[in-house]
DNA sequence: GTCCTCACG
DNA sequence: ACGTACGTGAGGACC
């Protein structure tokens, strides 16, 4: 009896013999394939309304082991939407879509509201679907499917193993904007799919996915099941005719559900204490608020940089002034600051501005995203967000809290563990400089790590001559700031920005610095010619960043070059936190303990307080080794670990 | 929708 | 001569 492999099994639907290692390679069959294809036809899709017709599509699914799956709801909040549908396809051209909880009627308050007909039960098809969701060797292929594992994942349904269009576009392509589907669809198959809108409606009218009609639902849905197989397809062979398919299948495609688990999870934010701390801010705001109109001389909106930069410049006339593209005057806070030495009026913007932006992003906006049935908040990550291999965090973003200010950090005491627990965060110490020292192969910088020296007096140090135990504060602020500026990219002009100091002593700096570690200048060359010869650089595991625009001509090249210089390190930061991310669920599996966020360095933990010692010690072994065994990294990377009954404690 | 501003690593 | 630190997301003003 022959044993058909999953990939084995992908590999005929593809066209071609079968690979002997995981996954299928196809470049004959992608690059002619559609041509084959019959021209994308929503009048071709079939309604399933009946068991028997679900079963036959079972049968082709469970016989070729693979099949594009979608599902419909009446959210984009996958923790709020509810189950409308499920489409799957399984060829080009052959796509079908399950109906489950259309209603008729308008939804007014006093419209019908039963289920249309032509629908199946939703719990029945779901249990019929189950198996095949959830079976080894059947493929679940999704254009951003952990949307659709997560909604499935609230109805008790796993859904293993899976491939994923978006995140098959983004490993193959990280420079172009745009991984979703209609811009994949687009750029790949000329296609246009149905707009969402011309279902919903737009603006106050919209609605919301349950109230489409049946037949035009099947148009629809079935269609982006269709276009999300097409796109399968023609990716999946060009995986490993590119030689990214080790950063899919490493990097991005096993961090689906491990995201999809901490997302689901979500952190317990407390609603009273953002509440009374908002109370706080208005009150000072209004004081501020007060404050800033006498100086003024008349009321303003003192949000409103346009009326503040015609106060300071125009009407008091203050120097410094200086217009943006559009013709407005700059108010942000470096120019600011600057004022305030000499006038009170711009010092008492910045502080309303400080607390406006506590109230109106954090203090405000978070009791907004707090789940009325979990008590939690839940964030979403973009795998495909950043170029570099980083995550976005979004709705809301939890990569941004506060923390560098003590008011601010405030905020951090809102997020707090279930009574019993704790939040445990373990963060990377300078992962960036490491990688750089050991990138750039900076003898003196690496010694400086493995001694567990601090890197910037060290560099300090070196680059000013001055002893170790003779080091001033403002010294080694220098370095610092030196320091992160090689990570982005140095120019002279930043740096004098950044250190206000004149810019020929910036310059001096960085020279001195490169004479002092040529190895730096030597590994920023070297990036650079790679990218103009491969228009793309990448970081110690695979990853690529394309650089387009890296021989470009004008300012864009500067932004370019730099961009180029900085992806390496920022990428490989950003793939050794994905490794350690991948290997946590194994690592600690039996501790009472859930993976909740994660912020570019730093992973943060919920655990039971008996067990925190526990899940330290797990946690902190995956991170540190995160880079084994795929790469040796010269410098150690070492963690540090907090712990507390909120964030700001544990931080 | 775009710009400005500002929160984080 | 140009015009710049790298990577993000979000709120408010303004068009």
């Amino acid at each position: 009896m022959e044993f058909r492999t999953l990939s084995k099994r992908v590999a005929e639907a593809l066209g071609v013999e079968a690979p002997t290692i995981p996954e299928p390679v196809a470049p004959e069959a992608a690059a002619d394939a559609s041509t084959d294809w019959p021209a994308i036809n929503p009048d071709a899709y079939e309604h399933i309304k009946e068991m028997g017709a679900l079963d036959a599509w079972l049968d082709r699914i469970n016989a070729q082991g693979f099949v594009a799956v979608d599902t419909e709801t009446t959210s984009l909040d996958e923790m709020r939407a509810e189950l409308v549908g499920v489409s799957l396809a399984v060829a080009p051209g052959r796509a079908c879509y399950i109906p489950l909880a259309h209603r008729k009627g308008s939804g007014d308050l006093f419209g019908e509201d039963v289920l249309a007909e032509g629908q199946l039960d939703r719990d029945a098809v779901l249990e019929r679907l189950r198996p095949m969701l959830a079976d080894d060797a059947i493929l679940k292929i999704g254009q951003n499917i952990k949307y659709d594992a997560k909604i499935l994942a609230r109805h008790g349904i796993d859904v293993a193993p899976i491939d994923d269009t978006m995140l098959l576009s983004y490993a193959l392509n990280s420079g172009l904007h745009g991984h979703g589907m209609d811009t994949l669809s687009e750029r790949y198959l000329s296609h246009v799919p149905i707009p969402i809108k011309t279902l919903l409606g737009g603006g106050k009218s919209a609605i919301t996915f349950d109230r489409v009609d049946v037949d035009a639902a099947v148009k629809y849905a079935a269609e982006d099941a269709d276009i999300t197989l097409r796109l399968w397809h023609l990716f999946k062979p060009r995986l490993h005719r590119e030689r990214v398919t080790t950063v899919y299948e490493t990097l991005e495609r096993p961090l689906v559900p491990v995201l999809a688990r901490m997302e689901r999870e979500g952190i317990r934010v407390d609603r009273d204490t953002l509440s009374r701390m908002s109370g706080k801010f208005a009150q000072k705001m209004a004081e501020l608020e007060a404050e800033i109109h006498e100086l003024a001389g008349e009321r303003f909106n003192v949000g409103s940089p346009k009326q503040l930069g015609e106060i300071l410049f125009e009407k008091f006339g203050l120097e410094g002034g200086k217009r943006g593209k559009t013709g407005a005057w700059a108010t942000g806070a470096d120019v600011l600051e600057d004022l305030a030495t000499e006038h009170e009026l711009p010092a008492r913007v910045l502080d309303w501005r400080a607390v406006a932006k506590l109230k109106s992003t954090y203090t405000d906006a978070l009791q907004d995203h707090i789940h009325p049935d979990t008590g939690r908040v839940h964030t979403s990550y973009v795998q495909t967000g950043a170029n570099t291999g980083r995550l976005a965090s979004a709705d809301p973003n939890l990569q941004n809290i506060p923390v560098r200010t003590e008011e601010g950090r405030r905020i951090r005491e809102a997020f707090v563990s279930d009574p019993g627990n704790l939040l445990v965060s373990l963060d990377y110490s300078q992962i960036e400089l490491r990688i750089l020292a050991h990138i750039a192969d900076i003898e003196e910088l690496k010694q400086a790590f493995r001694d567990g020296l601090d890197i910037h007096a060290m560099t300090a140090s070196e680059m000013f001559d001055v002893p170790m135990d003779a080091m001033t504060p403002d010294i080694r602020r220098r370095a610092k700031a030196i320091n992160f500026g090689v990570i982005y990219g140095i120019s002279g002009f930043g740096l004098a920005r950044n250190l206000r100091i004149p810019r020929a002593e910036a310059q001096a700096f960085i020279d001195r610095y490169f004479e002092r570690f040529p190895g730096i200048r030597a590994y920023m060359d070297a990036t650079v010619a790679f990218a103009r010869e491969h228009g793309h650089v990448e970081t110690l595991f695979g990853r690529r960043i394309h650089t387009p625009e890296i021989s470009a001509r004008g300012p864009r090249a500067g932004f370019a070059r730099r961009a180029a210089i900085n992806a390496p390190i920022q990428g490989s930061a950003a793939d050794i936190i994905r490794r350690a991310m991948i290997r946590m669920p194994a690592a600690i599996d039996g501790l009472p303990a859930r993976m909740l966020l994660q912020v570019h360095d730093e992973l943060l933990f919920e655990v039971a307080e008996d067990a925190a010692d526990d899940l330290i010690a797990a946690a902190r072994e995956v991170m540190e080794g995160a880079a084994d065994p795929a790469v040796h990294i010269d410098v150690p990377l070492t963690v540090d670990a907090g712990r507390g009954v909120n964030w700001a404690e544990a931080h």
